[in-house]
DNA sequence: AACAATACTTCGTGATACGATGTATATCAC
DNA sequence: GTGATATACATCGTATCACGAAGTATTGTT
């Protein structure tokens, strides 16, 4: 799939995956898997941007003697999912624009 | 609109604005207006990208006194169109699975 | 003992969108 | 006739970003 056209997905998945519950980033990237192809040094990176973006929180905890980190959605977070999901009403409608057959509107 | 959420509109929108017919860029940028802001940098960006893809040929012709450089779509251009519509079927995956409401699948 | 799976981190790189700026002509309002 | 606006294209620099590569460390599995 088509690098650009992950771009404006990967965020909003991320933030998709732990909209029930809190979760980390080695499962985050199980759980999407099956949608979108995360590397570890992609999720790490949109983990870190969404946490400055105040998007998510974050709070390590011991899991089987060794350290994990647990990332949970913010308001702004769902804030964004929402803003998200009125921006894809744009996106549809470009999307119907490039799709569109030959109407030949050549003058 | 979110600015990574465009990028993979963009080349396929200036591959649509000439799949009808020769265009030239002041006329692509306020073809697509409509559906999606495109600067000139950006606009000129995409064109020479397209070229060098092959995805789009190029003639300067006068116009007006002016030389004005059209671009026509090449077969390649159109496959790329073709291929869009395709990876689409994975985007529109990827945004049922962050619209879908909570399911409580937390175990 | 070797390997895969789990779990997180850092570095460097290439691709890219876009604002700013520049050039040049035509047309319109005042 | 002069200034503003529209037409038309080009270049430069910058910031953002996805991701491969490589590293650290523990826990199963073979």
């Amino acid at each position: 799939m088509d690098i650009q056209l992950k771009r404006g997905l990967l965020d909003v998945c991320v933030l998709a995956a732990i909209k029930n519950g809190e979760s980390y980033g080695y499962k985050i990237i199980k759980d999407t898997e099956p949608y979108i192809k995360l590397s570890e040094s992609t999720l790490y990176t949109i983990l870190k941007r969404l946490e400055t973006a105040k998007m998510l929180t974050v709070r390590s905890a011991e899991h089987g003697g060794r350290l994990r980190k647990y990332y949970r959605i913010t308001d702004m977070g769902l804030e964004r999912l929402k803003e998200f999901k009125e921006e894809w009403k744009e996106v549809m409608a470009i999307y119907q624009f490039v799709i569109k057959e030959d109407n030949n509107e050549q003058k």
